[in-house]
DNA sequence: CGCCCATTTGACAGCTTTCAAATCGCGTGG
DNA sequence: CCACGCGATTTGAAAGCTGTCAAATGGGCG
């Protein structure tokens, strides 16, 4: 009956890699926070702010972007369920880009004073999240190299199995089918292609078998062909190799 | 006539933003370390590698960068003396990329286990580090928005700025003129171009008299026409803005 | 049932790439 | 001091992937 605590996804993220002690599991847990929820489209950050808060993603889908200067926005991450993704604003004072909230999502705002507290007194926790500052760097390099040198369907392929790893890990469905709650032109900003040129590289991956779509669910055919169709090597997610000595 | 110490650049770089006690200071330039010099285009670390050390840039420049299935490749990021090339390697088990020296390099090589230690007993470095790591983050977010949503004249101009303005705060130059240590071919890996139209909208940039360019240095002739053709907000790169609580 | 947004589709334009070849820059050897 | 060699830079012409513009179709919701 005890309502499980709401910190517990970040307990789980950071746990992860690394083991926590009991006070350090007891400092996250005591973590000052503000829950939230908010509908689809709403700003959970907007560039340019003063950073104030980290902000742990409880449940649901959200995407960070930037505006260009000819106004074409370029999604630079997806997040879901567990992710904590605002931790540079622990440190930095000025956010660089947007976080938008894909579908509705339950959020909790932890002030930046308290996590810079949480990573001073307790070490083991500050390198928790250190280690998962670096690998969403590990993925912003591998979609760096997505949008400068692959093709569009090559492009789209990767996006999609990135996406079926990373739901499957977070405990959101299986690799083989799962929900993408994006629209086309979403992806197109993920991909820097146009929202057209997505629809027909998505009929072309479903037309050679390696997808089935419907409504906004993907199933995936051949797994293994999508991955050599996406060039997708999951190494860069860090998906199992473990930190150490 | 004592020579200053090895570590001095990398203590230069975490104080940047944060300040460090005594004891931690000492206990950055106690770091174990191998120094090592190497000629341009030795690999300093290879992706896929076991990642054994994290990699202090003490003088010239190197680059990180992927090769994608088609054989391509995609430059990541540039770096210049004073950088700290490879935390990620302190707590991630494998190289996602491989790090190359554009010039030639003196670099100082620290045990992964000995950064961690230190992150571990001196949470003041600890948090440093990662900030570090938090502003790479933010320099591969531009990237992605450079490569997927601006045109050729503008991801060139957007590099030439970033570049003038690193190498200033580097203290290795003035943002109106500087050395630019790359081929036209790395310029083109860096923002997913083709070498010869790299050279077109070098051309280009130079006859509307935003750059003017001589052997490998480069002066730029109107900062504010240039940052404008290139999209450029300083911002991104967290130059000024200190962390605080 | 009707509105609105997302998805599709077609024709055409255009930015970049490709493919080659010429020129330049510079260190090396005669 | 000049010729040679090789990688880097330039240039030109043509092809191609992706974008643009419009319009039709489809699906969910009040």
């Amino acid at each position: 009956m005890a309502e499980p605590h709401p910190l517990t996804p970040m307990l789980r993220k950071l746990e992860k890699w690394t083991r926590l002690g009991e006070a350090d599991r007891e400092a996250v847990l005591g973590l000052p926070h503000v829950l939230r929820t908010l509908d689809a489209h709403k700003y959970i950050i907007r560039e340019g702010d003063r950073a104030e808060n980290s902000c742990l993603l409880r449940s649901g889908f959200a995407y960070r972007h930037k505006i260009v200067g000819d106004g074409s926005r370029q999604i630079l991450s997806i997040h879901m369920a567990g992710d904590i993704v605002d931790l540079q604003n622990s440190l930095l004072m000025t956010a660089d880009h947007s976080v938008q909230a894909l579908s509705t999502v339950e959020i909790a705002l932890i002030p930046r004073g308290s996590i810079q507290a949480l990573a001073a007194a307790h070490p083991a926790v500050g390198m928790a999240m250190w280690l998962d500052t670096l690998i969403d760097g590990s993925i912003f390099r591998e979609w760096i190299a997505n949008v400068g040198r692959r093709d569009a369907r090559t492009r789209v392929a990767h996006l999609l199995c990135e996406f079926a790893l990373r739901q499957e890990d977070a405990g959101l469905g299986e690799r083989g089918r799962y929900e993408l709650p994006m629209t086309q032109e979403q992806l197109a900003d993920c991909t820097g292609l146009t929202s057209v040129h997505v629809n027909r590289t998505l009929k072309s991956l479903e037309r050679d078998g390696l997808i089935r779509r419907n409504k906004r669910s993907v199933t995936i055919g051949d797994w293994q062909r999508l991955g050599d169709a996406g060039d997708f090597n999951p190494q860069y997610l860090h998906l199992e190799i473990a930190a150490e000595a």
